[in-house]
DNA sequence: TCCATCAATTAGCAATTACTAATGCATTAG
DNA sequence: CTAATGCATTAGTAATTGCTAATTGATGGA
């Protein structure tokens, strides 16, 4: 068993996470979801069991989702924070406050109105 | 010429180009400047030019940079609505408000004391 | 004019990725 | 007990990726 990984940039542990369309909508299900089975993921994805695991597997290292073992099932639920990294990496590059004041300001001007 | 290319999830395109942590970096380097030639960006990049050429490319075809070619030189600059797919992403799940109206509920806080 | 510089593109390569099929190990059902 | 189910892991694969070195074409300076 090989624990040591290199661990790279949780920046790039993230966006790399969350590039493919496949884990990426396996997150998306997962997040939809409060507690979802590997079982019900793999149904309708499109691929097979292993690769969902595989995937699981990815999330979770990038810290995008946990896991709660019950019997033979695994339910899998997202870990909102792992976003974390991605919203600072944004926000230092300045897009949310521009975009997000703008809505802030027109939804402050309809609680005026 | 093969101009087909079978366009991909604009956020998966966003999040491919920016997952790799070389490329995200002539990005961020992009974005700090108002304006950079592809020779600056290769000093100090610790790849070829060859190599930032095509990383612009990448971070050209996902809406990231535009340039602007001046005799021998090509200024890059960022396009920073090129980062609005993964804000919509983002805010679909939730991720900004939920932290934004928090450090607002502390700014407020502060502007009342 | 001749040479240096800038940038894009290409071929070739090693490494990585996303997948399947298969296997193994628990756990539950009959 | 036996069979079926849920999940993780593995080996093998085809495709993709990020890089270099080299080439090409254009522009600018001496």
């Amino acid at each position: 068993m090989d624990m040591i990984e290199a661990a790279p940039n949780p920046v790039t542990a993230v966006m790399r996470a969350l590039a493919d369309p496949t884990r990426r909508a396996v997150f998306e299900r997962v997040f939809d979801s409060k507690e979802i089975s590997v079982a019900e993921l793999t149904r309708g994805s499109g691929v097979t069991q292993g690769a969902i695991s595989q995937h699981l597997k990815s999330l979770k290292q990038a810290g995008l989702v946990a896991e709660r073992a019950e019997g033979r099932n695994v339910y899998y639920r997202a870990a909102p924070q792992g976003l974390e990294p991605l919203v600072t990496w944004m926000d230092h590059y300045g897009v949310f406050w521009r975009e997000r004041f703008q809505n802030l300001r027109d939804l402050l001007k309809e609680i005026d109105s």
